[in-house]
This record gives C-alpha cells, structure tokens and sequence, in this order.
DNA sequence: TTGAAAGCGGTACCAC
DNA sequence: GTGGTACCGCTTTCAA
C-alpha cells in the first residue's frame, strides 16, 4: 500500500501538496494537480482513513445503540443510515441486549473518538450516568428522556394514544384494555395518563387485568390473549397496543381463539408498519422515519456545522378492518 | 482530553510504559501499574482508538454490506453483530439501495482500512470487480456468489427447496407455482432446477404464469395472488414462496379474495421466521443465525489469527396449517 | 503556489 | 522493568 510520502516523493513535491490536492484545495497550480493525480492512480493510491480521522479528530461515524434490532427498529435504522451517508456519515451498531456495561462500551467509543456522535434508540442505563458523556459528543435518544441534557427526537404517545382512545369510544366500545411496553418507560406513562383521563372523563370501567405491562412483540401479544381469556366474564371489548406487532400476536391469537375481530374484540396497533396494513390492523401512524431524520438533523450543528430545520411531526389514526 | 505523554510525565515514566500498563504487559512492576493506573483514573483517561488503529493498522471495525435493512436480513445482521462483538469487532451498516457507487464505497474502505473485513449479504456490482478487493481484506458473503474468490456462507436452496417440493406433493398436491426472489440469483436458479427436476420426475404440469420472479416482500406477496386469480382456470393449487414474508403476503391476500387456505390454496414459506411461526405458516426452517456465525468464523483466521470451526448447516420442514 | 515541520495519540523495537 | 525513539499516515500552520 502507498501512502502520502511516496507519492510525493514520487511527484517531486511536498506532502503537503499533495494533500492538498486530496483535499481539493485551490491553491494548487494544474499542472501541479494533474500530475500527482497521474501518479496517485498509478499507484491506485487511497488516503488511509484512520489517519486521516486521528489528525482531524473526526471519524465520521455515529454509533446507534438499541437493546437489539427487531422489526420495529429497523425503520427508524433504514431511514438514520440513509440520511446519515447523505452527509457522508456512517452508522456503527450497538446492540447492547440490555446489559449495562456492554451498553455503555457505546459512550466510552464515544470518549475514545471512535464515533463522532451517539443515536440511542433504546438504552437500560442510568440517565444521569449517560448524560455525563454529553462533553464528548452530541448525543441524542429516540427513548425518551427524563433528562435534559440528552434531547428526544420522539413524540409525546400521549396524543397518539388520544386519537385511537377517541376513535374507539366513537365507534361505541367501552370496554378497553392496554398492552403497554415497558412499564417505567415515558411512553407508558403517557399512554396511562390518556387512557385514565379518557376513561374518567367518559366513566368507564378501568379493570386491572386489562392494564398489562412489558408486552413488546408477537408472542407477547398472543400471550394477552391467552392472559385475558381467564376472565371470560371481563373480557374487553377492545385493546391498545404498545405497537403493531403486538397487535399482530393478539389478532393471530384471537383467530386461533376462534374470536371474531372486531365483533369480539377490537384491536388498535401502534406505528402503523407494513404489516399493520398487510393484515388490515386499525393503528396509530407514527412517522418513524422522519424522527430518525430528524435525530440525525439536530446532531447537524456540532456534525457539520449547521442548523437544520426539523420535520414537524404529526400522529393520525389509520381505520382499518380490527376496528 | 488527556494522552498518553500527560500521563507519562505525571507518572514519571516513559510513554512505553503507560503503553505496556493499557496493554496489561507483565512485564511492569506492581507498584509502577498502580501509581499510573492512579493517574489514569484521577484524568479519567481513556486511549484514542483512532490512534491505536492507526498504529496497528487494525480497526476491529467489520463493513456489512446490503440493498436495504429488511426483516429477512434482521436475523442475520443480530446475529452477526452478537458474534462479532463478542471478538470486540464491531460492525458497520453499508446500505446500498441497489446503487453500485455506493455499494463500492464500502470495498474502498476496506482498502483505506477503515474496516477489517467485509460481509456481504447482497450485492449489485460486478463480482469480478469485487474480487479484486480481496486482496486489502477477507470478505464473506451470504448470498451466494459465482466467483472463488469470495466465499459464501450460504446453503445451497435446492436441498430445501426439495423438502418443500417433496412435502406438497406427499400431500396430494400437483399444481404447484412458484414465486421466485432475484431472477438471476444462484438461489433462485437452485430452486427451478428441484422444481423443474420434480415436476418432470412426477410428471407434473408446469404452468408458465406459476412461475413469478422478483417477489420479495408481504406487497409483492399480495401482488402475486391477484394476479394469479386473473387466471381463473389455471390457479395452482399450491404456492411456494421466497421467503416468509412473501408468504405472510400471500396468506393475507388469500383471505381477502375468500380463498381458504390451505383448501384452495396451500403455501409454503422460507426461513422460518418468527411470523411464519405466529401465522401458521408451513415453512422451510433455514439456519440463519448459524450462517451469519459462520460468517464471522470463516474471517476469524485473518482477523483474530485463528480457525474456528463452522458449524453444520441444515434445511428441514416445519409443518404448520397452511398445507 | 509550495515546502518544512510539528502535530494527532498511540505501538513496538532496541537498548540498558 | 524501564526508557528512547522511530514509526503509523495524514493535516495544518508558518514561512518562503
């Protein structure tokens, strides 16, 4: 492999020239230019990128740390590498699998001028711990936060979950019951806060057994069903989802419960992905992607140096057939 | 941020042996570690990693190389992050989308050492091209490819193809179509050679229309349902898919054009993936995650010095209820 | 327009 | 066991 010495030994001139000439500045003659471009192709000459990031202490990369990478992930992932590589970003994963330490080797690369930046998209540790790590970097989190130093680029559910409470008690159920995610997660207190207020205001009935928590994918999902078969007598009407691969286990179970949707039960997914809309699941349109770009948007003033407008978001309710 | 010197000079010791305590050499006496592991931990010091690839011409860094991140990938990309990480490698997302300049980038920063290795799970360009990377790296693939150079850790799909092949037709079924993926993949040319080498063997009818090329997803799925249906007379009796999720496409379709299945139409699936599991799909169980292990053993001589042994490969029916 | 040289922050070989 | 020092390969300031 060739480096900047020989080519400028090569050339007859300095290194310095010919990083110049790698890095496209003006101040070269032409004939100066062309001839160790000649000679770099020759060679089949590439900068070396690791001293190229040592010397400018810039690696253009970004860590995106998740717990691990499922469905409902990938989108926000698809859509923060593709806008990430428009600014000639790259994308390192973290997957941390919920362990604390593993997670926070993400900060350390952080530290260690491994990445230039961190997206979490979903972390186990300590906010206060991890906003310490805010001087190395811009940091921001899908998560929300409880913390300010560390900003989200996610939406409050609370309105989202308004909309399918709403849509639900219009279409004349009562009954309703919750599969919420993590229970200590910003989200599900939101949704709580909504399906309280809703319920309340309405006087409806709130059982306990409806209100379940750390459902996250398929098999949970068609675990609830299972779970709320014990109470025949209090079965719901209708169930929230935490998002619509929970409420693609519900439906699938349900089914196999011989259950008709929505006669028997009605079901309302989260997010509103390509198999919400495959299998005709009423949900929550959650513009995923515009939040990933976004993410990427406000590390933009320390990543490149300039401000970029964010997408203003918006939440809508998609009909279906399961409700 | 503190560097090794500061360290050195507030230790009283050279650079080398600061290096040799990061590096845990024992060749440090114990009172000499602990007063520098002290200075460390009071500056909160941490080595760059930049600095260190640099100097070891090594970046634990591994580049995974696909059109787009979709669920059929998910499991191997999970499973190839765990593996790598548990070597301390990390890996790098290079999404393409089909654009063979982009795709390329990731092989030049094989060359310009910003990455250890390469694993390719699709490609677009030219594998004579990409072969010559070979070279500055070792590269795997998953899908397989027609050259020597780069091997591929995938299965030949004619074995499965065959188990799914052998299935239906114990099960009385003789007007069976296909919905290939990439028409001219390796794969896609191994399951027409079991298709056309049963059907001929059985003396079966081959239909031209039973054979749709280019289905990937649950839309394309749907897709290949109505247009089957435009041939009312000639609709097969059975249908089998690239992947899961072309099945999961199909399914749903069927059900709403008011085809039971599998009475008038039985399906089978590829990969067994969660959903296929969740719907009731008859599927072929690909090891997937056991491929994207064997990935990373089939670098790990060039990359960590060392042959690992790959671990056996092998296809088998998952029985459900759509056949 | 070009060159010399001092970084960037480590590693590793060779002395002692 | 420890130190001196030449790398690794590129950037960037200062002079000329």
């Amino acid at each position: 492999m060739s480096n900047l010495d020989q080519i400028a030994k090569l050339a007859g001139f300095s290194k310095a020239t010919v990083s110049r000439v790698l890095n496209k500045s003006p101040h070269v003659s032409q004939e100066t230019r062309s001839k160790i471009l000649k000679i770099m192709q020759e060679l089949d000459y590439v900068p070396n990128r690791n001293a190229i990031s040592l010397s400018k202490g810039q690696t253009l990369q970004i860590g995106i740390i998740t717990s691990t990478i499922n469905e409902i992930v990938l989108a926000f992932l698809n859509s923060f590498v593709e806008v990430a590589g428009q600014y000639e970003f790259q994308t390192i994963i973290y997957t941390s699998g919920e362990d604390k330490k593993k997670e926070l080797q993400a900060f350390e690369d952080l530290k260690r001028k491994r990445v230039d930046a961190l997206v979490i998209i979903s972390c186990v540790n300590d906010t206060d711990l991890l906003s310490t790590y805010c001087k190395y970097g811009p940091i921001v989190s899908w998560q929300r936060m409880d913390h300010t130093d560390i900003r989200s680029v996610a939406m409050d559910q609370y309105e989202g979950y308004m909309l399918a409470l709403k849509h639900l008690i219009q279409k004349g159920y009562t009954r309703i019951a919750n599969a919420f995610g993590r229970p200590s997660s910003i989200n599900t207190h939101s949704r709580q806060r909504a399906y309280a207020y809703i319920m309340e205001q309405h006087n409806l009935p709130v059982l306990q057994h409806w209100n379940q928590s750390s459902i996250y994918n398929i098999r949970d999902g068609e675990q609830v069903v299972r779970d709320l078969l014990q109470y025949r007598d209090e079965f719901p009407q209708a169930i929230l989802c935490s998002n619509d691969y929970v409420a693609v286990g519900i439906l699938c179970e349900a089914r196999r419960q011989l259950l008709s949707v929505p006669e028997d039960l009605a079901i309302v997914g989260f997010d509103n992905t390509e198999l919400s809309h495959t299998m005709g699941i009423t949900t929550v349109q959650n513009p995923i992607e515009a939040q990933a770009q976004n993410a990427f948007y406000m590390l933009s003033p320390q990543l490149v140096g300039r401000q970029m407008e964010l997408q203003p978001l918006q939440y809508s309710l998609i009909e279906r057939t399961t409700t």
